[in-house]
RNA sequence: GGAUAGGUGGGUGAGUGGCCGAUACCACAUCCCUGCUAAGGAUGCGUACGGGUAACCGUACCGAGGGUUCAAAUCCCUCCCUAUCCA
């Protein structure tokens, strides 16, 4: 959520930096606008509420003294209307700012790199060099039928289109993938976590996927609730309407979950293979810390997420989003792209972001600095995309009879 | 699904209409006394927003949302959650 304060106060500097998300001037003036007219709507409620108090203790004196109330009570009437219209108008007005306030994305840090899509994101570097083959390498999908890894027509059956059925080998390397990454995160300090797969309205408006995105989240039927789009909803809500003590920071979560989208509009994209499913694992890293130590978590981030793929040996470079490619939420995002001999280019695998106060003002969670109650920083990663794993073990290590090498670092997960 | 009891500040837990943003205890912080496998005392200690250089003042919050009333933690309604029992 946009910090309404430092607009108010630093209202071109705020709209220079939105702008290059997207968002239009107009829309942070009307913000703006909406914030005052809330103030002195507030303000002109609460002086009126301030005499209604201050009349009704007198009435108890009154009362106790036997007094006649007839004429404080016809003052109070007459005060009890305007208060009701003062209420109104600020409810009204409260109302409109915070659908407003929700709707606009998190300030990108000063060094986002400019650009449109991501088209223009800037390479950090390239991890491994991909390995040359003395064939043509065959597309994942091509490799789980052959191998009977995967089974894509099993899953429409039972589900609909972009849901798969993994089995055999094929079922137990996702296993190994998740006790693996597991395992090599909790070595680097983040803590595992096992939490709900399914959420609330409040859980989700805390970490940005609602009010603006509900089209892409799978919702019950009978109960307010949705299905996961990631762990980072549950896991860093876990510390919603919170305040931490400050030597508890920072908190570092890893957790795995299944995660559903529902890929509105991303009809046509990947409709092959195992890229872009309806359902899929992820092994999720989430920090919590102080302000000033969001900058060094987020680096580890990063590097556990690199090296957990270098660990697979598996080939990839950073990437660092540029300001049109960013997410909603993010003040800066690092993706990871794996190499897919296969498809012969580098795709998303993990993307780190930090959020900054961005979550921690929308699910209220804040730590105790000094004396003062301030937000914290919110930050999270995948490390990794299990499905997307599978689909680079297959294409990086796969022979020229169509069978495939399991990574070493696999071999103690497998038997 | 039904019945009963509940949901109060970091924790335990009082509080059935005004003097209650809330007794007490624990925890925590500072200080005093004492002196060492201790104990005692004093003071302070919720959150958000607004106003003020500040001391401080105002408003709101006792699970959530409505209602009654001049006035609600307290009465009424709806919902959510927890515990126990029953199906």
């Amino acid at each position: 959520m946009i910090d309404l304060k430092l607009l108010q106060k630093d209202f071109q500097s705020v709209s220079d930096k939105l702008m290059r998300k997207g968002v239009s001037i107009e829309l942070l003036d009307t913000l703006k606008k909406k914030n005052e007219e809330l103030k002195s709507a507030k303000a002109s409620y609460e002086t009126l509420q301030a005499a209604q108090n201050a009349m009704s203790k007198e009435f108890g004196v009154y009362k106790k003294e036997g007094k006649d109330v007839s004429e404080l009570k016809a003052k109070v009437d007459a005060n009890k209307v305007k208060i009701s219209e003062a209420l109104e108008v600020q409810r009204i007005r409260q109302e409109e700012l915070e659908a407003l306030a929700m709707s606009i994305p998190n300030i990108p840090d000063d060094d986002v790199p400019e650009g449109k899509d991501d088209s223009q994101n800037v390479e950090i570097k390239k991890v491994l060099t991909p390995r040359t083959f003395s064939f043509t390498p065959k597309e994942h999908w091509e490799l789980a039928e052959q191998n009977g890894w995967i089974d894509f027509e099993r899953g429409v059956k039972l589900a609909t289109s972009r849901f798969s059925v993994s089995f055999g080998m094929g079922a137990k390397l996702e296993r190994a993938l998740i006790n693996f990454m597991l395992n090599f995160n909790s070595k680097r300090g983040f803590e595992e976590v096992s939490v709900p797969s399914l959420v609330n309205r409040a859980a989700l408006e805390g970490t940005g996927q609602l009010p603006k995105f509900e089209d892409d989240l799978y919702k019950v039927q009978d109960q307010e609730l949705f299905l996961i789009p990631t762990a980072e909803v549950p896991v860093t809500n876990l510390y919603q309407d919170e305040i931490l003590p400050s030597e508890k920071l920072p908190i570092k979560m890893t957790a795995y979950t299944s995660c559903f989208r529902k890929e509105a509009g991303a009809a046509g994209r990947d409709t092959r293979g195992m890229i872009r499913q309806h359902q899929f694992h992820k092994v999720e890293l989430v920090s919590i810390t102080k302000p000033e130590d969001s900058d060094k978590v987020f680096e580890e981030m990063v590097q556990t997420a690199s090296n957990l793929l270098s660990a697979l040996e598996l080939p990839h470079r950073l990437m660092t989003l540029c300001s049109g490619d960013l997410g909603f939420g993010a003040a800066k995002t690092v993706d990871l792209e794996v190499w897919l001999p296969g498809q012969n280019c580098y795709r998303e695998i993990s993307s780190v972001s930090n959020t900054r106060e961005f979550q921690a003002r929308r699910a209220k969670i804040r730590f105790k600095d000094g004396e003062k109650n301030s937000f914290v920083h919110t930050l999270n990663g995948s490390s990794l995309a299990v499905g997307r794993t599978l689909v680079a073990i297959m294409e990086n290590f796969q022979n020229e009879d169509g069978s495939i090498t399991i990574p070493k670092a696999l071999e103690p997960y497998i038997n």
